[in-house]
DNA sequence: TCGTTTCGGTTTAATATTTGAACCGATGGT
DNA sequence: ACCATCGGTTCAAATATTAAACCGAAACGA
């Protein structure tokens, strides 16, 4: 394995629940050698992409990140231009709207809005991971995903996070086509209690799904016109979002999303 | 060189002029084999950090860097915190306010305001890196280096980009040791003609000067009484900025500052 | 107070990885 | 039809990477 890959990884250790790393706890979470550990987290350092701080030496990410991301979004505004989008998302549904992007093999949340709507929200954080068998988000881009990246989630441990949560691995792929013949997914408090959300895909220039756009309420509130609104306002923003990214919408979602309506 | 070091470096060749590079650009330009500049980008797409686009299938930055900014700014939320300042700053003095940090041995601005008051202003663009010589914010932040660094930066040409830049490295050294006495630094029409600023050092916590906020106007608006109230303004929002960000202002700075009020 | 265990960081010889040059088929200009 | 360039691949030679042992400092328990 390459070198700079480890390195890298290193990068991806780093989560918001464990955001400062000592060098043994990194050398040990990333299973390499503390030498060689330090080595590349050094290099990382000289280059800011990780910082050393506080009394106990420990690593974080570094501030060349923002510079990085600043050039990024001048050159493709992703996260800046589906904002709005979200924020009027949340505001017709009356709910927390929040878009993800797979990268790496697992799905993040890239940006998320609250409505003002009602008192109690389903709240969220940006950068988090989201698992693909609990979230309507990760069910739908589980959906759109080849077999052989579906199936390898599939064969990994799958958590029960709530009671809800379905483990089954036969019953997630039957889920997982109904997905597909929708062309939406729904989860009803598998990831949280309480919570229900939907989600629509979002995809790239090839027709590759890349992403989702959800919106997540609290089940009290998920009547049968709310839902339909909702179906309704993620295909419009699903479509969007994609074509704002310099995505197309493959012709049979298209289809699909237009008799939903 | 270590590897890792040389991987990291194609990232930094991705500016604002030169969002898209091919890949036999790349290697000259990070002065690389081909085959080593394939792999190390190959990595690096893997990552997400950068990503293929279009027919030419050149590289641009990818995705990643803007889960990694949204963790960093999660912990540290550098950016953030400071663009409040930065746009009183600007509402109070009339013109543009920027704040930029030091990275990798170059200034990079990391955010600016515009004040709604006059049709005419400075525009700038985020991630854009600052010359030391030609600009009040790269004077100041050379200013309060050390003596090496300082140096090292006199040392490489010096690019004369108005009628105004000064480019005596003699010169450079009287102004920035004027600079340190004075505590912040002005430049007048040294990198665009037309265009005044001002700018104050941020300092880390250990009291070592990691970046400046500077506010720049046209030149014909910078009486004396304006100049008076941004430098007043100016030591305000950097001692402001200097603190959410978890620094200290080193105690001759802060009694320069106290004098000039 | 003394062991013991951790920490961040450094050294070394042994090794696995990286690299350079040449090559490929495709593409585009003349 | 030619030549130059592109992105990408190959393989032996060169080089950077790694594992294990070690260091002093600091935290912990007895």
């Amino acid at each position: 394995m390459g070198t700079v890959n480890k390195a890298l990884e290193l990068l991806n250790l780093f989560t918001r629940q464990r955001p400062l790393i000592g060098l043994s706890d990194l050398a040990r979470l990333a299973d390499l050698n503390k030498a060689t550990c330090y080595r590349l987290v050094t290099e990382l350092c000289e280059f800011g992409l990780v910082e050393q701080v506080g009394s106990a030496r420990e690593y974080r990410l570094g501030p060349a990140v923002l510079r990085l991301s600043a050039l990024r979004e001048a050159q493709v505004p992703t996260r800046e231009a589906a904002m709005p989008v979200l924020q009027s998302l949340a505001q017709r549904t009356g709910e927390t709207a929040h878009m993800s992007m797979l990268m790496g093999g697992a799905l993040h949340t890239l940006g998320f809005a609250y409505a003002p709507t009602h008192m109690t929200r389903v709240t969220m954080e940006d950068a988090e991971v989201l698992p693909f068998h609990a979230t309507s988000s990760g069910l739908v881009v589980l959906a759109f995903q080849p077999e052989a990246f579906r199936e390898a989630v599939l064969a990994r441990p799958i958590p029960r996070l709530t009671g809800q949560t379905e483990t089954a691995p036969e019953a997630l792929r039957a889920r997982l086509s109904e997905v597909r013949s929708r062309g939406f997914a729904e989860s009803r408090g598998s990831f949280q209690a309480e919570v229900h959300s939907m989600a629509v895909p979002l995809f790239d220039a090839l027709g590759v799904c890349v992403g989702a756009v959800a919106v997540a309420g609290l089940a009290s509130r998920m009547t049968e016109d709310q839902r339909r609104l909702i179906r309704f306002a993620l295909t419009e923003a699903g479509s969007e979002i994609t074509t704002l990214w310099g995505g197309t919408l493959p012709a049979d979602i298209a289809t699909l999303w237009r008799l939903a309506a």
